[in-house]
DNA sequence: ATCGGGACCTGCTTGC
DNA sequence: TGCAAGCAGGTCCCGA
């Protein structure tokens, strides 16, 4: 489910909930994710939250002396509840804090949960990370320059987390067909000046759907329950068979990296 | 160094 | 109606 604005969205729901709140308890009911949930996060319990950020898809709640590290795999959420409530299924764990449970669900367990307590930028999983796109280390430049002698698909090569991070399926499809570039073309065999376009076409569409609350295709909804805005302003993705909303063309499907990839046959090259 | 593919999971939709 | 196949928003790890 989430891709960099569903991350965000769920990053500016809990915020306000944990900041300056100490968590008195983590509750696990199921330490079943991609890897088990370790002991150790219970040393983030009886200190106050000092920050709640995100790194690339990662969110990290900050505490004196470490971080808690939660990532959402595929099909994860997090929603706050501000009174009890009887767990659901998949339902792994509460971070509980005197005014509110912050409830962690992920039916495919592609998600995780673990603690750090060494300098969080420099954690296994978060340091070899590329730049955030919407930073200003982020740039056409850049992505033509890690692309000189890649042959790979250029849908790979942004999706590819060294390369720049938070770029999912959905937004992968939609940022090449802003940019009129075709999924499958070498990522070597792009023009410094259509890089810039495509950088640019990252950028803006990651802002608008963070400022639409994130795609709610199936399930996905905000720490508050609410569901995102963005999918109605898709312009290629699962549109098969529908036409561009450009020229009009028949919008195809392929698979390329072992994902559906959508793009119009006509418009990008 | 780069690449493609397999792996990890459950649940929903589709088609025979 | 039932069952199997296909599909889903991520990313780590392996061998070539």
């Amino acid at each position: 489910m989430p891709e960099l604005p569903e991350v965000e969205t769920t990053c500016r729901g809990i915020a306000p909930h944990l900041e300056g709140a100490t968590i008195t308890a983590i509750e696990i009911r199921n330490p079943r994710l991609r890897w088990p949930i370790p002991e150790s996060v219970q040393q983030a319990c009886g200190h106050p939250v000092m920050a709640v950020r995100r790194r690339a898809k990662y969110i990290i709640i900050e505490v004196a002396g470490g971080a808690l590290l939660l990532h959402l795999g595929m099909s994860g959420s997090v929603r706050v509840l501000l009174e009890a409530a009887t767990p659901r299924k998949h339902d792994h764990f509460d971070l509980v804090t005197p005014h509110a449970i912050v409830r962690y669900c992920d039916p495919r367990r592609f998600g995780s949960f673990t603690w750090c307590d060494t300098p969080i930028e420099s954690h296994p999983l978060l340091a070899a990370l590329g730049p955030e796109p919407l930073s200003d280390a982020f740039s056409g430049d850049h992505l033509y320059k890690r692309a000189r002698g890649r042959r790979a698909a250029v849908k790979n090569f942004i999706m590819d987390g060294r390369i720049v991070v938070g770029v999912g399926n959905i937004y992968a499809s939609e940022a090449l067909f802003m940019a009129g570039i075709h999924p499958a073309r070498p990522a070597g065999r792009i023009s410094r000046a259509r890089y810039a376009g495509l950088a640019g076409a990252i950028r803006d569409v990651l802002a608008r759907a963070i400022r639409q609350g994130g795609t709610t295709l199936r399930d996905f909804s905000g720490a508050g329950g609410t569901p995102g805005y963005f999918a109605q302003e898709l312009l290629a993705y699962e549109r098969e068979g529908q036409p561009c909303l450009q020229c009009g063309a028949t919008i195809h499907r392929r698979v390329i990296g072992q994902r559906s990839s959508y793009y119009c046959p006509a418009c990008q090259r």
